[in-house]
Order: C-alpha cells, then structure tokens, then sequence
DNA sequence: CATGAATGAGAGTTCATTCAT
DNA sequence: GATGAATGAACTCTCATTCAT
C-alpha cells in the first residue's frame, strides 16, 4: 500500500502558546464530536472548525493538515489507554499473582467499557491513517508494563516471560473484543471479569515455577 | 453517527448474464487489488474500473454505488471466513475436546494467517461501512457452529454451553489477532497453536463435567 | 440561443415497416408514460425501452436520437390539437356567428381538459427541445381554420379578418390556460365555457359588419 | 412525477456577507447570460462558474445545488413581474374603469415585451424546476392586486369579483402570450394595447353595476 | 432484425487548502 | 493571529449511443 502519499506526513505540531491551549483543545473535542456525530467519511475540517468555533484557516495553524489532526486525537487516546494500564501495573508490583490478574483485568475492561463509542470512531481513523508504527508503540507499552509487573511477582517466576506476557495480554484482550463487537449484555459484562480473572490466573498458574526463596 | 445518508444503501445486483460473468469477477479482483495496492482512501471506482479493464459505466452496471461493491467484497471475505469455521466444527462432531479444540485451533491460524494483508485492507473498509449488522451474522455463524461441535463432544458436557463457547472462543482469537496486528515473528507463528491448545483445551476441561455415561 | 447542437438535429424517421408499427407505438406509450412517472429530467433512453418492452437497440432503430423520439412525441400531440379545431372549425361553415363560437369554445376546453397532465409534461418536452418552429406551424394552422371558419359566417363580415381572429383565439386561450395552470376548481370550470361564449361573441359581433345581402 | 428526488429541495442561501455580494451578482447575471446564450440543457454549474469568473466551488458556497441557482433566479424575475402589476395597479385606485384598464393593460404589455428572451428562457427553467407552487404564488399576488383595484373602481360596481377579475386577466393575457408566442410583427405589436383595451372595457363594462349613489 | 453489455464524456458536488483582508 | 471567501482537483454517478453477438 501507498504510504508516500502525503508530502510531510504526520508532521504534526504541538500547540504552541500556552494561551492558545484553549483552542487546540476545542478543536480536539470538536474532531471526536464530529468523529461520533458524523462518521469519518463527513468529519472535514469546516466541520470540524465550526463545532470548535472558530475559523479553518485557524484551525490550519495548529494541524497544517487532516491527518495531522486526526493523527493526534488518535495518539491521545491510545496514549490515555497504555498511561491506565501502566498505571495499573506498576501499582500491584510484587504482589500475588492473584492479585495482579484482578487489577489489570479491571483496569482493561473498564477502559474498553467506558468510551466504547469513541474506541469504535478512533479505530475507523487508525485503519484509514497509517498509524500502525504508532499503535505497536503503545502496544509495546503495554506489553513492557506487564512483563515488568509479571517478573515482579511474589509468588512466581518464569522461564518464558516474554511468551508468557503475551498470552496473558491475548488471553485478556480477546474475549474482552469478542463482547464489545458485538452487542454486550448486561449479564455477560457482569460475568466477564470474573470469567477473565480465571483463565488468565489459570494460565499464569500453569506456567509459573516457584519464586527463587529467599 | 449518521447512518442514514445511503438512499438504497447496500442495493448491490448480482452478475445477471451467465457471459458477463468474467466481468463481475475481473471488478472484483480490481478492487482487492488496489485496496491492496494504494489502500482505502484512494480506492475510486474509476481505478478500479481501469484496473479491471472495463470503464466505470461497466462497473455501475454491476454495483450501482461504490459502497454496494466494497460491501460485496467485505461480504465474500466474511463469508469464506465463516464457511471455513463451519466446515472444520463439522468435522469433529462426537470427537473428544482435545481433538475438537487442535483442530479449530488450527483452521483459525490457517485463515487469519493466509491473506493477512486482505484481511487488514478489508478491516479498514468494515470500520467505513456500516457493516456491524453483517460482521455480527458472521460472528453469530461462528458461534453457532462451534456450541454446535461443542455439544457433541465425547467426553464432555457443560452447564453453560453459551458462556463457555464464547469464552473458547474468546481465549482462541485474542492471541492471534494480538499477533497479526503486531509484526509476527517466524518463532512466535510456530509456538502460537501449541500454546493456544493448551489453554483453550485447560479452560474447557476446566468448565466441562463428565458426560453422562451411556 | 445555440440551436446547432445536434448533428442530424430532428432526424425522425417514420416507422418503416406496417408490421413493426406495435413496436413504434409501444415506445410511444412508454415515452409518455415515463414522461408523466418520472419527468423529463428523468427520462431516459433506457427507462423508455424497459418501458415500452423493448431493447435500447430496437429503439434506437427507429429514432436514432433521444431528441427525435421527444419531437416525434410532442409531434403528434400538436397534430391532434390542430386536427380536433380543424374539425370543429370545419363543421360549422357556414353557420351563424354565436354557433361558431359555442362549437370551438366547447372545442377547445375539450382539448386542453382531457390530457391536462400529458399536456403539462410536453410543455417541458417543447421548452426543451427547439421546438418553436413547429408549434408556431400548429398555431398556424388553427389560426387558418378559425379564420375559415369566420370567412363563411351566415351573419356577419369582418374588414379585418385576420385580426379578428387572432384576439378571438387570444381571448379564448387566455382564460383556458389560466385556470389550467392553477389548480383549477369545479366551479370554474363549470363557468369558463359560458363566460367564454359570452366574451368571444361579444367581441366578434362588436367587429362585425352585417353580411352583404344576397 | 417524482417531485421528492431532492432532499433539501430549494434550500439555498443568500448572500452572507456584505463584501461578496459582488460574487452573487456576477453567479446571477452569468446564470442568465449562460441561458440566453446556450438554453437550459447546456446550463452547467462550471459553465455559469465559468462566465461569471468564479470556481465552480464558489459558486457552491451560494447556491448549495443547481436547482437553488435556477429557482433563486426564477424568483428574482417573477417577484419582479409580480411588483410591477401590483404598483400599476395600486397606482390607479379610485380611477374609473377606462383608467384603470388602460393603466394594467399597458403595464403588462410593458414587462412582457421588455425581456422577452429572459421571459422565455425562464419559462423553460420553471418547467423542468417544481416551481408550480411558487408561480401560483405570484398569479395570485397579481390576481389579488387586480381585484383590489377593482373593488375601487370610480364608476362600477361587480357582483361577482372573483371571477371578473379571473376573466379580465385571462382575456389580457391571452392575446398578449399568441403574440409573443409567435414572431410579433411590428404593426400587431401596435395595435394590441388598443385592442385589448377595448375587448376588456366591453367585458368589464358588461359586468359592471352602477356604483352605489354617494 | 433484436439484444443489452460496454463505453466514456461530462454532469453535479465536495473538501483540503490557501491567502488577502 | 484570526478569518472565511475562494480555489480547483478529484470524486461519484448518469446516460446517450454503439456494436458484437
């Protein structure tokens, strides 16, 4: 695929004048407003300016292209999403296993519960930009964060840990996707976690040997 | 989002003359092609039609809106996905869950794996369309089919069928896709069933209860 | 107002064979019918041939442009306009003022009543096409008819016949034409024919000059 | 015939700002200089852009669709009309029969001779637009100030002035449309006002009643 | 002769982007 | 800096017309 397109890429600018902070951040709420109302095929940048209340030619002074813009609501809100999860990794160093499968299921569906809408519109803008460079980063996070959080573990260690991480994050994510796809029902989000908390712990479980003593 | 906008949304016609049949195909093969080639956003009917051979008239004969023929691909796509499924749950009714769950495991891989780049430019094209209905019938064939195979299973029964299948198959995708939208390495790709087999047959046998004898 | 446009402008063929004759008037029927279905703006080529049951082609064969099949159309709707006032003109030779002018009042409000919308819907067709030279012919025509007509009162001369015959027919149009092109109520066209009557004979025996005794 | 193929019909913006009022002036005069020039089926968004030195974008700034262009100059020419006879007409209150038939007559003569190409031109553009709404609008504007007027009249009085009115505007109109249908000698042209003077005098006078005393 | 698949010029319309004010 | 009128390339879609079958 065609990814020379764009003279300049990305070349996106971060808002300049702590002043204007102010309108960089309408025009961000206006994108995922438009992106919600609309859908991406009709999010163009008049839109987009007039929901943010103020001109194109202003908004061009902050993101000198669409995709630009776009680009940095997308990054955004990938960044909000791997911060929760390191968050929560670091939070449960050294703790059980147990513990620490209970807090990062938790913190996974609630971030993937709660801007579902938003999570749906963003991933239309990921597949028509090329941000996969961008999304492996934050994917790498995340799989950083809970390696680190796994080899801090009281009551295991691993001999694969990288192999284990990932299955963990797979095991996790996948049922997680499966529900939000389609139509969630109220039981099966309540079930969910619990459900998840014991694959997850039971896989780990098989996999872990006893911690070095000491 | 504004769903709405289409008068006669998807009202896509099927190839009507037995000899003009080489042309509906050759449009399609166009379309994967430049979808592939220079990726959604430049996807227009007139490279396809040049792509194709035939003039854009030609091709609104056929998909009297673009939509209509980007759905028509998404749709084969989907449909081929979930015959495949079907096909492998058939084969192992009455088979025990170990076999039940290396064989699902393995065609899952084998399809995921073998038109990765058509699956991903087609994903771009479902986040565009409105395409949720269909996805969720596709979604819904696929766990139809393996509850189905799952209620046959020689050394099993289960309470819930429902949650179960859906977590089985939950545990399943999630690796993969994990895998897939990251750069999979060759070593990854090898361990991947073993390990998928392992913890979806764990989880089930975990769920399951002992047949009823006789 | 360009008016070269068309190469072979108004190039209409009659039907050539007697056997084939079905098929020209079916396309005929369809021409109007798609005409008042769906409006000018709408009527197609193909949409006539589907129509009228027959191929693109077949129609093609017996007018080789669009134009020719609108005009050949338009045509013989004017024909029989000026045929029914020939006829009505003719039929009264000789007969005294007042009858005259009951008989062609009554005429014409036949007409112009009978294929309201069909008239409506070759309005467009005329305004259209280049089509005043014919029409100014129809005129013609009635105008020669009328003036005939008049020639041949039992009771009365004109000095100026030709004159005469123009503000006669002007003034019976006139009223027609208005209330047809509102949405004409009951009454009024109850009214119309009398007050038509009434009008025209009034003014026709204002110019009038006693007949030459003998 | 469909009349809802459009959605959002005639929905067109004036002019926003002061400055680029020149901008719809020139899109305005270009629209008619293109009909008078080409007739309505070569009358094309980028031709009218074209003459009036604008991009075809600008001109979609003030016109949404084309339709809005040609019903916004339809308009223009029959509130114009409409203006016209309602000044004759409010200009001879109180005046005698005579007076006040002369006053109209001539008036009308006046604006349908004066852009007799415009007029015809536009008669096309309300044919193909659904405009039959709006120009009843105007005939009953007209139809309104003419029985108005009557209902003044120094010297009679009508029993039933709806329908005089109606029969008074039918019989000017008539013979003034004949006339301008076809090729308008220069002598009939002459002689007309006089005569319709006279044909509508006779009628109103034949209708009138002697006004109420004091 | 009839057919209808194929053509392709050209229409209406949108929208990212620029720049004079 | 902010504005929004202006741009024009590019897009989707239509339809009169042709011609191999």
């Amino acid at each position: 695929m065609r990814t020379d397109t764009t003279p300049g890429l990305d070349a996106r600018k971060q808002p300049r004048q702590a002043r204007s902070q102010a309108t960089v951040d309408a025009i961000f709420e206006a994108t995922i407003q438009v992106l919600l109302a609309e859908g991406l095929p009709r999010l163009t940048t008049i839109r987009v300016a007039e929901r943010a209340g103020v001109s194109v030619g202003t908004l061009y002074q902050y993101y000198p292209q669409k995709q630009a813009l776009l680009f940095a609501v997308l990054q955004r809100h990938l960044d909000r999403v791997a911060k929760t999860v390191e968050d929560a990794a670091l939070s449960v160093r050294g703790a059980c296993l147990a513990q620490m499968v209970r807090t990062i299921v938790t913190a996974f569906v609630q971030i993937k519960t709660e801007n579902l809408a938003e999570s749906r519109a963003l991933f239309a803008v990921a597949a028509e930009l090329d941000s996969r460079e961008y999304v492996l980063t934050i994917k790498e996070r995340n799989r950083a964060a809970l390696q680190a959080m796994l080899e801090t573990a009281a009551d295991a260690r691993f001999d694969d840990v990288a192999t284990v991480t990932f299955m963990f994050a797979g095991i996790m994510i996948g049922p997680i996707h499966l529900l939000l796809e389609g139509n969630p029902s109220a039981r099966m989000l309540r079930l969910l976690p619990e459900q998840l908390v014991s694959v997850c712990l039971a896989w780990l479980e098989r996999e872990a040997r006893p911690p070095l003593p000491g």
